[in-house]
DNA sequence: GCCTTGACGAGAA
DNA sequence: GTTCTCGCCAAGG
């Protein structure tokens, strides 16, 4: 196993595994966290290499849609897991709550 | 080495 | 809004 695999792995599984119930990330969104830009391609690889569960079901496409098939096992699977943490959906897009974070406050805590 | 493959993203049309 | 195109980069054949 590569070196650069085994810290970007790691990187990968910290940022996934902070990723609040009901908040989801880009897979862009986790490349940049996790200190590396331009690699989004790379996330899913490195989640499924994960020996633990990691909340992968939290990071989706940066237009907020799923990126599995419509009608695939996975993609129900994973708008399941997601709309039990509250997440809902305007057809296959996911309606995040916009500027009013004050339930955020709330619930998570002052962001930074 | 060259070519293809991805649970991708941003910008253009 | 949408669909296309191109850039991205490690892995595997």
């Amino acid at each position: 196993m590569s070196r650069f695999q085994d810290k970007f792995d790691h990187r990968v599984w910290e940022v996934v595994s902070a990723i609040p119930p009901g908040r989801v990330m880009g897979y862009g969104e986790v490349a940049r966290a996790a200190g590396f830009p331009r690699y989004s391609r790379m996330v899913s690889a490195a989640m499924g290499r994960s020996p633990e569960p990691l909340p992968w079901f939290r990071v989706v496409r940066s237009n907020r849609t799923l990126a599995f098939e419509p009608d695939s096992r996975y993609y129900r699977e994973q708008a399941q897991l997601l709309k039990q943490e509250g997440v809902r959906f305007d057809g296959l897009k996911i309606i995040e709550a916009e500027s009013d974070d004050s339930l955020d406050r709330i619930l998570w805590g002052p962001q930074d």
